[in-house]
DNA sequence: ATTGACGTTGACGTAAACGTCAAGTTATTG
DNA sequence: CAATAACTTGACGTTTACGTCAACGTCAAT
């Protein structure tokens, strides 16, 4: 079975960031494409590792704390308690979220009164 | 009426932040506290604006935005074009918190999977 | 054989958000 | 009055997450 694999600006166009950005993962030990001479070669698993990161990124998770739920992960398959440490993580991570989420809906809350009280303060005349 | 303020410790106190980083705050434009000789004071305005910069960091918005947002929202008053744009600003970011949560929510997802997996695997033994 | 697209490794630069001194000022208190 | 605490400005340092060259390799096509 022909194993599809992809080259730096496939991905890099797929998930829309910079070559140099992928390579600086690589950097960090969050990849570790396998190489056809220089060339990186970048497998399924690895580009669902990249996938994996951004995600990461877009729930605010540094590159850092990315890579360590990457050892644990990969360490953790068979231990229970490092499965239990990588799951409290996250469980913390959206708690996080929810605050946010908190903390917007108050924001918002404010701009509705905001915008009535504007819309009161223009009045009958133009809005 | 004896208005109360604060000193600059007493905010860093109470939110939890350095004195430093209000001062930070200041240099950015983002608090403007009155002067007795060269000793900042700060009104509940000023205390308001704090807690607002700190929520708005908290829904991941930049100084710069919070900036922003505070000198549209002092335009905005009267202006409704401005009003709007401000508005707009925050609907956008209460999309991306709720792309977050997604995020977060498949996350949570994988996790479930994993750990009944890594449960199976650890079977009947010693769960 | 040269051009062009794509890739490579450094090395240095940058922006945000503070931290960390240093060195001085002001206020209070024993 | 001297020590101490709290405050000030200013300058430089730090971390994260890349951007931006420079200088070179490689491979397909003309």
């Amino acid at each position: 079975m022909a194993e599809h694999t992809f080259s730096i600006s496939e991905l890099a166009r797929e998930f829309d960031v910079t070559t140099r950005t992928i390579r600086f993962y690589e950097d960090q030990g969050l990849l570790e494409p396998q190489r056809a001479g220089q060339r990186r070669i970048y497998s399924r698993r690895d580009r669902v590792r990249l996938m994996l990161i951004l995600r990461g990124k877009r729930i605010g998770l540094s590159l850092l704390e990315i890579r360590e739920l990457f050892d644990l992960y990969d360490a953790a398959s068979n231990d229970e308690p490092q499965l239990r440490e990588f799951i409290r993580i996250l469980s913390r991570k959206e708690q996080q979220l929810q605050e946010q989420l908190d903390d917007i809906r108050v924001v918002l809350g404010e701009i509705g009164q905001i915008r009535s009280q504007c819309e009161k303060a223009l009045g009958k005349q133009a809005v």
